[in-house]
RNA sequence: CGCGGGGUAGAGCAGUCUGGAAGCUCGUCGGGCUCAUAACCCGGAGGUCGCUGGUUCAAAUCCAGUCCCCGCAA
């Protein structure tokens, strides 16, 4: 059987790496152009195109998939199935009514729960208990398709974006390549979803890691870990970032708070504690700006901490 | 050539502007105090100041080049 792969970042690669483990033939993989990035200048290429190119794979690198003679390139290819995972753009009908098997999306939740970019980072973020992977028939909208196979994954209490991703992507691979036989005979129903009950999971940027310590300890720490290792959460100490990492979320006594948010009302010798709207948070892992991550102890031993010190105010606002 | 910060003892930092004896906090080793301790006291070891070259009587510090790390932006 004859399949196009269509994916673009990391866990695109994981499931693209899984699915060439089976008997099945990858003709050609699709995925986002080289874009500039990180420090210099220099074009990155996509994980699954230096996948793809490290296996001998044929890749393709649209700007815009929909355009007539981009559609004919997947057409020449002869796919029996399309494959796509975090793809990046939107497939048009006459591309999705190429392949006899129709086009199979592997998508990091429990559909329709956190349709959208990022679905991953959001069931932390909301503090779910459990998330999952969903293989769906792809239509026009957007993560709106029949469903084929789901696998729940629970969220662990100390669970990361990063840790949660990296789980996701196994288990989509396997539901993946576990699902294909049943398609291709048919002995797996497709149900169509039920009602929306979460919002979309719009795309994380860097300004969504911006602490707010109004909020309480609690969302502040789910925060700390949905957004780790990216975008990454941060506040400011005296005009300077500093990335916040992993923290302890505790609830407040009986007693009324009596320093305001953002305060650091303890220093211990291998952690500090901030006052937030609601409870107070044990930062243990920082980042100060132009370092490298380090735990708070190593960062309290050179950059002496006061209590009292209040947290939060950026450079601009001062 | 996108903008910026940094590389000093095992760890985290100060010192660099204004060249002139290598510092701080912690760890580590030895000793002491204590019912006890991540506490306290005394003492010790540990650094070619990223690398190369230049200026100078003298360079962590000034100049040039080079490698590596990080933040912003994309």
């Amino acid at each position: 059987m004859r399949i196009v792969y269509m994916g673009t970042p990391e866990i695109a690669a994981t499931i693209l790496e899984r699915l060439l483990k089976e008997p099945y033939e990858v003709v050609l993989a699709v995925t986002q152009p080289d874009r500039p990035k990180g420090r210099g200048k220099a074009l990155a290429c996509s994980p699954v195109k230096e996948l793809a190119v490290s296996r001998g794979i044929p890749v393709f690198t649209p700007e815009k998939l929909r355009l007539p003679e981009n559609v004919e390139v997947i057409r020449e290819a002869a796919p029996d199935m399309i494959v796509v995972a975090a793809f990046g753009q939107i497939l048009p009908k006459s591309v999705l009514d190429i392949p006899r098997y129709g086009c199979i999306n592997v998508h990091a939740s429990l559909l329709p729960k956190y349709r959208g970019a990022a679905p991953i980072q959001w069931s932390i973020l909301d503090g779910e208990s459990e998330t999952g992977v969903t293989i769906m028939y792809m239509n026009e909208g957007l993560d709106t398709g029949d469903i084929i196979a789901q696998t729940v994954v629970p969220i662990d209490p100390e669970e990361t974006g990063g840790s949660l991703h990296d789980k996701l992507a196994m288990a989509g691979a396997e539901a993946l390549v576990s699902a294909i036989p049943g398609i291709l005979d048919g002995s797996l129903e497709p149900v169509p979803q039920g009602e929306m009950t979460t919002p979309y999971a719009k795309q994380l940027t860097k300004e969504m890691g911006r602490l707010d310590f109004t909020w309480d300890a609690a969302k502040i720490e789910r925060y700390v870990r949905g957004l780790d290792p990216w975008p990454g959460t941060y506040t400011y100490r005296d005009g300077q970032m500093l990335k916040i990492f992993r923290v302890i979320a505790e609830a407040d006594g009986e007693e009324t708070v009596s320093a305001i948010q953002g305060t650091v009302i303890e220093v211990r010798r291998d952690a500090f504690r901030i006052q937030t709207g609601c409870g107070t948070l044990l930062v243990t892992e920082v980042q100060p700006q132009g370092k490298r991550r380090m735990s708070a102890e190593e960062y309290l031993r050179g950059y002496r901490l006061a209590e009292g010190t209040v947290l939060g105010v950026a450079p601009e606002e001062v």
